[in-house]
RNA sequence: GGGGGCUUAGCUCAGUUGGUUUAGAGCAUCUGCCUUACAAGCAGAGGGUCGGAGGUUCGACUCCUUCAGCCCCCA
């Protein structure tokens, strides 16, 4: 047998087992109706990004889930992909043409579109690449990118059928426009900050005479648009205003002063001005009262024609400044003030929107969403943790009209024409046949309405959708339930009459020490490959699952990754140990069931009882308490107990004891490997690998889950290991207490009718103990320390090491806490109301109690008394 | 303004229909150990009136009310 390191070194094996598995095929999938499906898809993540502490988290826990389920003997499917992010990917490539020179609009659409397919070529697949070094169990042959030529063709289907059931109309109305991207985007795709502005007053002068009104607002620019001047009809102060007009300042129109019941009369002065194109209450407050619309913008947020010529062609900020200076020299400018507001901002454009009236495709919401709220909310589709589920019905009880159209050309292009002559419209998924009759619409879809098919057009024929589809389970953030979750659940009804997965898992929110989110910006992410090569990705999928409970943010930091580390390098020294007793003991699969005694049966009852809670947990996606189970499993009863208490037989047994004992535990540690596997699959691949020599083709990645044995379950060995922990902890403690190094034995007597030879022997070699005298009515030997475990006295004779005030002090403590613990219970028991109302079981469980501590009692202060 | 979440040891968090003596874990701290798997380790210890105040109950970290603080989402 080759030298086992003594520690582990994951940049070792890692690259050489995925190579394996991949080669193998482990991880493809095909339809095979004799198997159970099981089936993720990836949240595609942007051809535009890189690989994040988020996606090693989401990625982490689908593999989890993957893995088990594979093992298990599912026929797993997970799908991967990537989002061809139409606004991300359009800015970027801009931005590229334009360091070079290049203005898109001068090489045109076609010109363009080939430059984004070279951009996705050769920097779309970097986070799919970097997921493979964090060991993710993809099926790598059924990659999917939301623009193949399958997916578009069954996005542009999606829109000619809604198109035809009259769920898509194109409207001019006033939407979110992000100047930066010239595009309109959607309500979700507006990001409102607290903004630290300023409240102008300004001075409009009502016609003829010297009278005026005072109006306040955030954005004096806009007033080059104004089309009225709004009071509330119920305030005295402006009512006999009503019906005359402003000398508009600056601009010279004319324009009514009005009444609407939408003013607050406490906002500002009480009078409004009212820019019917620039403001979505205005807008709704024109329409009402018939008031002009006059734009005053282009695309990009400049000024155009349609304000005096000295104003015209100004960023909206410099117009902005221009105007305020105007209305000063004027005097027109009563006072600025300091403001906080909420400005709407473009999440991709990281510019402030403008409210902008353009002609936009919509889809109807109402009727599309009521089944996919009823699903969630039936259960059909179960969120974890559930809680949101009413953020989800919250925004699906209210949801508006979506604008799916973008004023770009990277993505899925509406497929409707409009006859140069007739101006007929026309809708369908090819074009008419006198093409040259018809002009296309120049928009694209959002890309949310291409990635909403995601659950089911990944699979790509009849027959996978029927066998792969509904998906089991989506892993998902949570920022995004409304872009992506819930309009898969919507698509996924609407088109395919079925959920799209029955459960959504939400991840957490990755977090810096400092809580603060991990952002480019603030640089406060470490980059997730860096961690991977220090740490191992093993470690660092540990790390993640531990620190990431269901629901809670996690702070994350690299170093943390040591308590990942540490557990890896754990598990392979416990490996190391056992296969380095190899070399002396042969191994006798025939001996696994010989030569059992209780600390066997404890290990045995604890690895099944941990896998019955393990698989507990899993189901419910409890799976931050599932890697606990594991980790207290693996290292406290595992390596701590169970490797120290079998030392005992490997060391000093007969040969055929050693070979059972020694064949028993790697057993057992064998399926310890498994159930880790999926959470720590590099490590326990090699591990697996150095027990036995392995047939080409196999791999632990595809070998039997372990099932939970209850008939090995057993209360009486654990609860008599549970008695020996205690006694060789109590031993340990004195120890620690009286500073007697490990390498100096101690002498100890036990009274006790109870402990077996088999317990001694365990007692003696992790007590660290020379001499165990065991007795019912043995004495107490002078100069010893005492302690107490259940009904056994231990005594420790430590001449020289006493000091009796102390002790005496100690078991005075102990009987006072005795006593104040007893006083409790028996307060309890004379309460004829809880002797009434409790149930027995826990009326009986407190007599025991009393009666054991009573006894204790009784002891301690004999004890107490031999000292004196 | 509406909704959701959080507050338990120095730090980060568990605590599963209210019932296990003394409310747990990891990290950090302290003490002793290179005990022939592991110092990325072993053994032991200290540390919390469970955010405040009321209430329900025989019994509350757990349920209800209220107050305070922090975070997120929506308008």
């Amino acid at each position: 047998m080759q030298e086992i390191p003594k520690a582990y070194n994951p940049s070792d094996v890692e690259d050489k087992w995925y190579k394996y598995w991949i080669d193998k095929k482990f991880f493809h999938s095909e339809v095979d109706k004799s198997k159970k499906p099981y089936s993720i898809v990836i949240p595609p993540p942007n051809i535009t990004g890189m690989l994040t502490m988020g996606h090693i988290l989401n990625n982490t826990i689908q593999d989890i889930l993957i893995r088990t389920k594979r093992m298990q003997g599912y026929n797993a499917c997970w799908v991967p992909g990537t989002d061809h992010a139409s606004i991300a990917t359009e800015t970027k490539v801009t931005n590229y043409l334009k360091e070079q020179g290049i203005d898109k609009h001068d090489i045109g659409r076609e010109e363009f579109l080939k430059h984004c397919y070279v951009w996705k070529e050769k920097y779309g697949g970097i986070i799919i690449s970097q997921l493979k070094k964090l060991g993710v169990s993809c099926d790598w042959e059924r990659e999917r990118f939301t623009m193949d030529e399958h997916f578009y063709k069954k996005v542009i289907e999606s829109f000619v059928t809604l198109y035809n059931e009259k769920k898509i109309y194109r409207g001019y109305r006033m939407v979110n426009w992000c100047p930066a991207s010239k595009s309109a985007i959607s309500d979700e795709e507006v990001i409102y900050r607290s903004m630290n502005g300023k409240l102008y007053y300004l001075k409009y002068p009502i016609t003829g005479g010297n009278d005026f009104l005072i109006v306040a607002t955030t954005r004096p620019e806009t007033m080059l648009g104004d089309t009225a001047v709004a009071v509330n009809p119920e305030d005295e102060r402006y009512k006999k205003f009503v019906g005359k007009t402003i000398d508009l300042p600056i601009v010279g129109r004319k324009i009514p002063i009005i009444a609407d019941d939408y003013v607050d009369k406490e906002f500002g002065t009480g009078a409004v001005k009212i820019t019917p194109a620039h403001d979505i209450n205005d807008y709704e407050m024109g329409k009402r009262q018939n008031l002009e619309v006059i734009n005053i913008f282009n695309e990009d947020a400049s000024t155009n024609d349609n304000v005096p010529e000295e104003f015209r062609n100004l960023d909206r900020f410099d117009a902005k400044e221009k105007v305020v200076t105007r209305f000063k020299e004027l005097g027109l400018l009563v006072k600025i003030e300091d403001y906080q507001n909420k400005v709407g901002y473009s999440e991709r454009g990281g510019v402030p929107i403008e409210p902008y009236l353009s002609e936009q495709w919509f889809m109807k919401m109402e009727e599309l969403s009521a089944p996919a709220l009823k699903a969630v909310e039936d259960g059909d589709v179960k969120f974890h943790p559930e809680h949101w589920t009413k953020t989800y019905a919250h925004w699906m009880s209210n949801i508006k009209d979506w604008c799916i159209s973008r004023q770009l050309w990277w993505g899925h292009r509406i497929p409707v024409w409009y006859h140069k002559t007739t101006k007929e419209v026309y809708c369908g998924v090819t074009a008419p046949k006198d093409a040259e009759n018809w002009i296309q619409d120049k928009d694209v879809l959002d890309t949310w309405a291409s990635s909403w098919l995601w659950a089911y057009e990944v699979f790509e024929t009849k027959e996978e959708q029927d066998y792969y589809y509904p998906t089991n389970t989506l892993v998902t953030a949570p920022d995004i339930i409304f872009f992506w979750v819930a309009r898969m659940i919507i698509a996924g009804l609407h088109f395919k009459k079925d959920i799209p997965f029955n459960d959504v898992y939400f991840t957490s929110i990755i977090r810096d020490m400092q809580g603060r989110k991990m952002s480019k910006s603030l640089g406060n992410s470490p980059d997730p490959l860096d961690v991977i090569a220090e740490y191992g990705a093993d470690a660092l999928r540990f790390t993640i699952i531990y620190l990431a409970p269901l629901g809670q943010d996690v702070l994350f930091s690299s170093e943390k990754c040591e308590i990942g580390r540490n557990f890896a390098n754990k598990i392979w020294n416990a490996g190391r140990f056992l296969l380095m007793n190899t070399e002396k003991i042969k191994l006798d699969k025939s001996l696994l069931d010989k030569h059992i005694d209780f600390a066997d049966q404890w290990i045995l009852s604890r690895f099944n009882q941990t896998v019955l809670d393990l698989t507990t947990a899993l189901d419910k996606f409890e799976i931050n308490n599932a890697i606990k189970i594991i980790y207290t499993f693996v290292w406290n009863d595992f390596c701590d107990w169970f490797v120290e208490l079998a030392k005992n037989r490997i060391y000093t047994g007969e040969e055929e004891v050693k070979s059972a004992v020694l064949t028993r535990a790697i057993s057992i540690f064998e399926n310890l490997l498994k159930i880790v596997h999926p959470f720590m699959p590099f490590i326990t691949e090699e591990i697996w690998n150095l027990i036995e020599e392995r047939k080409d083709g196999e791999s632990i990645s595809t070998s039997a889950f372990p099932v939970a044995d209850k008939a090995l379950i057993n209360p009486a060995a654990e609860k008599e290991m549970l008695f020996v922990q205690d006694i060789i902890t109590a031993i340990r403690n004195v120890r620690g207490e009286k500073n007697i190094p490990p390498s100096k034995l101690m002498n100890v007597f036990l009274k006790s009718s109870s402990v077996t030879e088999n317990q001694i022997a365990y007692i003696k070699k992790l007590g660290k103990v020379d001499n165990l005298t065991v007795g019912e009515g043995l004495a107490k030997p002078n100069a010893s320390v005492s302690m107490l475990v259940k009904d056994c006295e231990i005594y420790i004779p430590l001449e020289g090491l006493i000091d009796l005030d102390a002790e005496k002090a100690r078991l005075q403590k102990e009987i006072a806490r005795y006593q104040g613990s007893l006083a409790g219970i028996e307060k309890k028991l004379s309460n004829p109301k809880f002797v009434d109302n409790a149930p027995a079981e826990i009326i009986e469980k407190e007599r025991a109690k009393q009666r054991d501590w009573e006894g204790n009692i009784v002891k301690l202060k004999e004890i107490l008394e031999s000292l004196s």
